[in-house]
DNA sequence: AGCACGCCGACT
DNA sequence: GTCGGCGTGCTC
């Protein structure tokens, strides 16, 4: 018999099975991926180790084939896999499952023989399940040939035919039969989506989708292929299309020269998180490329993480008119499987120093060698995943440099309150950056009270003079309001009724460009004009604004011909029309900007004189411990916005409580006089940094008869464990939005010293779930929000 | 995730 | 009566 290996499966049941390596294997290692044998069928696992002993009472299989020579993960990678499960409570297969692009991880591959030397007796195309019934003999064979490289793993056309993207080619109203009912789905489901894998369309909508799309391609409905941001970023040289590289500087400030050596003195110092606070505009990505040709001296990789794609594509720019001829790899998480694939199996290949640039996925590419990991803008909350797998990128940064003794580079003109605080008690070093480059002077910050504007105005009188006096002086204007769509309520005349969810209990939003009214929350949405489910009349009023108001609003105050275009996540639904918007405002094409967040992130805009916050209240009033942090950075950063080239720039915020003690640091622009504010409340409520903080969210659908049983029943195990194990446990409470997509939902909020307390705790309410069937329990460790 | 088993509805 | 829907259960 031969020896036993330990093989993590990476689909159901996710478990460590252990496997005999036949004789005709080759030596094997750990994170070599293989198929084994599962039930009646064949799955692909990932290698970790040799077991021990064999397990009692089941029958020992022998593995049936290797998936590559050598493997692509190495013990690193399975380490910070085992990190992340054990912090979520996983097993390391699922986690694995997350982590590889989907070719890398399915069973459902074809191996085919070199035509030249497959012979007479053996066929030029292997499945895993004939390869279990073949003779010994030609077993050996096979693995002669594979071990020579003369057989190559294919996944299979249908599994490969799945991975191709579908994108909308238009906006609607699209020229489809109002009752062509899949078609519409189909539509529905891009737009509120965006693009996705004909995989992901057939798991959401149902068998039929994938011909349905490939019919609506023929019809030139739907585009079906690579996506174009993928395209996008192979066009390695040429002019940009995701916005102007910045041409390279060499002329460092003093402070940027005194932050370089600091820098380079933490990574000579055995690396770990450094964090820079530089004012927006205060020259920050030099720094890094600075940093990133230090580590590549070094003959170490680099990872430049971005929150957003459009930002991760302006770096990448960046580098790539720093570095040429330097292996650079751009990635995200919405290019298509395939491409991630390449991209996967291209570093992994990798043999020396490589720099990768993209969202906070890119973290999870096996990457060798790794000197520095870049986190530009630390303080973005993208950096958190929430669905599938809950982790934040910071978080998995630190542990990667810590265990290869990296540098990892936090910047941000507003940190994280949490790093911040780690940075003034010299957990981590700082680096401050107090002046714009060049000429550039940070902006004017002003207050517009808004307290006594009639509800039918979005700006004051003050607002409208200063947007037309940018327009008419030739500068360009960025007008800020977090909230999309036409109008948050429509209110009905007849029956002062206003349309509300069903399922989610919230007003739902007027689009006028899509004639639809939808909800923010679960997406569902109506066609516009609709009757009153109440009264059955027709008559409803826009109440509120939203950004696609505002840009109407602003064509009616400016004067006829001005370039108005809008920007948030309406106007984006089609993957290239991101980059063409900020492009085109970049080049001048349009002279005012309208849109939600979207537009306060990092974007440089020299033209920018005169940003406008429409309502700068938004958020602020939050019942969530993190608001006045998260609106100081969003006002911070959109301020930032204005006075980047050599004219300066000035910021009206309309507010309707301009006494709020925020206003003093927002206008100074104050970061750290925000922070000392910030962290005396923090402290004297026992809110992080000064605690962990965990959210379980409990849901039941709302006609479930236990589900007010299955609640007491965690209350009471909540109120029994806390006292052992430290936690304070406010509620579970009614959530604010008491019910989403049909369901009740609850919040309980967990307050310890440890996270391991807080996992327990949750462990031990998980486990008296009585109902899990319908009763869905889940932990958010550190969330982003406790809303 | 696959594949088998098992229990209900609508058809040659 | 059978065919076939998909709920449930198991996999070294």
């Amino acid at each position: 018999m031969g020896d036993l290996w330990q093989v993590t499966l990476v689909s159901p049941p996710y478990t460590v099975l252990t496997y005999e390596r036949p004789s005709h294997f080759p030596a094997m290692t750990p994170g070599l991926r293989v198929i084994v044998p599962l039930g009646r069928s064949h799955r692909m696992g990932v290698v970790v180790g040799p077991a021990r002993e064999a397990p009692s009472g089941v029958e020992i299989k022998p593995l049936i084939w290797p998936l590559e020579l050598t493997p692509i993960l190495d013990e690193d990678y399975l380490d910070v896999a085992d990190n992340l499960a054990s912090r979520q409570m996983a097993s390391v297969g699922r986690i694995l499952e997350i982590l590889l692009p989907r070719g890398l991880r399915t069973a459902a591959v074809t191996f085919r023989v070199d035509r030249h030397v497959a012979g007479r007796d053996l066929p030029g195309m292997v499945r895993p399940s004939e390869l279990s019934r073949f003779s010994p003999k030609d077993l050996s064979a096979l693995m002669e040939l594979w071990l020579a490289g003369r057989m190559r793993v294919r996944v299979n056309a249908k599994r490969e035919a799945e991975e191709r993207f579908v994108s909308l080619v238009s906006d609607p109203p699209w020229a489809v039969r109002p009752n062509a009912k899949r078609q519409l789905r189909i539509l529905e489901h891009l737009l509120d989506n965006g693009p996705q894998s004909l995989f992901a369309l057939k798991h959401s909508l149902g068998e039929w989708a994938p011909d349905t799309a490939a019919k609506m391609e023929g019809r030139g409905l739907v585009a079906l292929g690579e996506l174009t941001a993928d395209r996008l970023a192979e066009v390695d040289e040429g002019p940009g299309r995701c916005g102007e590289a910045e041409p390279p500087t060499y002329d460092l400030t003093p402070e940027q020269r005194q932050t370089l050596a600091e820098l380079s003195a933490t990574m000579d110092n055995g690396g770990g998180a450094h964090l820079v606070h530089g004012v927006t505009g205060s020259g920050k990505t030099v720094l890094y490329l600075e940093m990133i040709r230090a580590s590549l001296e070094r003959g170490r990789s680099v990872i430049l993480l971005a929150p957003e794609v459009a930002l991760a594509c302006k770096l990448y720019r960046n580098v790539l008119t720093h570095f040429p001829g330097q292996r650079t790899i751009f990635y995200h998480g919405y290019q298509s499987p395939k491409k991630r694939e390449r991209t996967f199996i291209g570093v992994a290949r990798e043999q020396g120093p490589v720099i990768v640039v993209g969202t906070r996925s890119a973290l999870f590419l096996p990457v060798r060698e790794l000197g520095m990991v870049v986190m530009d803008e630390e303080h973005d909350e993208s950096f958190k995943q929430e669905d599938r797998l809950a982790y934040h990128a910071k978080e998995v940064a630190w542990y990667r440099v810590e265990r290869s003794g990296g540098l990892l580079v936090l910047g941000s003109a507003t940190p994280d309150v949490k790093t911040f605080h780690a940075a003034r008690n010299g957990a981590i070093p700082l680096s401050t950056l107090r002046e714009r480059v060049g000429d550039a002077v940070l902006p004017e910050v002003k207050l517009v009270d808004i307290g006594s504007l009639s509800s039918g105005q979005a700006f004051a009188p003050e607002t409208v003079k200063a947007l037309r006096e940018t327009v008419k002086a030739g500068g360009q204007a960025i007008v800020m309001l977090n909230r999309r769509g036409y109008a948050p309520l429509m209110y009905c005349l007849d029956c002062g009724e206003t349309v509300r969810c069903p399922e989610c209990e919230v007003g739902m939003t007027y689009h006028k460009g899509r004639e639809r009214v939808v909800c923010h929350y679960c997406g569902l949405s109506y066609a516009y004009p609709l009757l009153c489910p109440k009264c059955g009349g027709s008559n409803y009023v826009p109440m509120g604004e939203g950004t696609e108001r505002l840009e109407e609003r602003l064509v009616e105050a400016l004067p006829e011909g001005t370039g108005i275009l809008r920007l948030d996540s309406d106007a984006t639904r089609r993957q290239e029309r991101m980059e063409e918007i900020l492009s085109a405002f970049g080049r001048g094409e349009a002279q005012v900007l309208v849109g939600t967040q979207m537009i306060s992130k990092g974007h440089h805009f020299p033209g920018v004189t005169l940003v406008i916050v429409a309502d700068g209240d938004l958020g602020l009033n939050l019942p969530d411990y993190r608001s006045a942090e998260r609106t100081f950075q969003l006002l911070v950063q959109v301020a930032g916005r204005a006075g980047r080239g050599d004219r300066p720039g000035r910021v009206l915020i309309q507010t309707r409580n301009p006494g709020h003690p925020i206003w003093n640091d927002v206008l100074s622009g104050d970061y750290p006089a925000f922070f000392e504010r910030e962290i005396g409340r923090r402290k004297l409520f026992g809110y992080p940094p000064f605690s962990r903080l965990a959210l379980i969210r409990i849901s039941y659908p709302a006609d479930c008869k236990n589900g007010p049983a299955a609640l007491s029943a965690f209350k009471r195990v909540l109120e029994q464990y806390k006292g052992g194990l430290g936690v304070t446990v406010l509620g579970p409470a009614p959530a604010p939005l008491s019910m989403l997509r049909g369901r009740r939902r609850f919040n309980c909020l967990l307050k310890g010293g440890d996270w391991g307390a807080l996992r327990t705790l949750f462990a031990h309410a998980a486990q008296a779930n009585s109902d899990p069937k319908q009763v869905r329990i889940s932990l958010d460790l550190d969330p982003l929000t406790t809303l």
